[in-house]
DNA sequence: TAGCTTGTTCGATGTTTCACGAACGTCGAA
DNA sequence: TTCGACGTTCGTGAAACATCGAACAAGCTA
């Protein structure tokens, strides 16, 4: 992969609101940020959703970038973790009431796990 | 005025957390909520906002439409109140959140109240 | 009736977002 | 070195969004 050139993990004071609530407003990372809501770090390999890869990189990409998931790369494999001790301490119980929420709605529930081993 | 003919004001389990999420990730609808957050109902016109009269109806529209507040017709004017007990009860935690966090960024900070009396 | 006020709606414009397939660069394996 | 797997990036198009000014409709007021 292209070792993402231009993808950035924000500080926690770099962080804003706005881009925050942008990034949970989509269903399909809300569906993300569901599956990672258990703190596991998630290959990418794992991650099913309903969108083509270069969609589901985009989506990925935006989380990334306001700051809601960090990307590690082993190799030529990612994993994707929830930043959930830095938007806690950033923006306190927005995390928890947008997971809470969509618990009970079922948002972005065509987002799931493949069965794929997380090599990890 | 044209008398609101495709506003609705959804019923809380009509609300969408998508859709409230995407009313409180633009600045000036942040700004409104904030404006709004002690719970008083404001007439429009006191609404300061810096955009167009078009651009802040357009702005009132979405945060009522996703439930966010409740307009009220009183002859030729408008007010307007944050429905809170509503949106606690339907997702609980995401509004104190957002204004919390609202507030320690000043987001929104160019929107406020003129210094007009609220007439109610 | 005529005029003013008040928000909404319309139409146009430019930006952003979401989506896809294809191409690409990097790594590890053969 | 050749090959395949893995994500990212590019190019593109459709749709959504933010914004404005102008036009409009409904209610006061003179």
């Amino acid at each position: 992969m292209v070792v993402m050139k231009q993808a950035r993990h924000p500080e926690p004071d770099e962080m804003t609101l706005i881009e925050v609530m942008a990034a949970l407003s989509d269903p399909i990372r809300v569906g993300l940020a569901r599956v990672l809501a258990d703190g596991r770090e998630r290959g990418w390999g794992e991650l099913r959703a309903p969108v083509a890869k270069s969609t589901l990189s985009h989506h990925l990409r935006v989380l990334r970038d306001a700051g809601v998931t960090r990307t590690r790369q082993e190799g030529t494999r990612c994993f994707v973790k929830l930043r959930r001790s830095d938007l806690d301490a950033r923006f306190p119980g927005l995390l928890n009431a947008v997971l809470t929420a969509a618990h009970s709605d079922d948002v972005g529930d065509r987002v799931g796990l493949t069965d794929k081993p997380s090599a990890g």
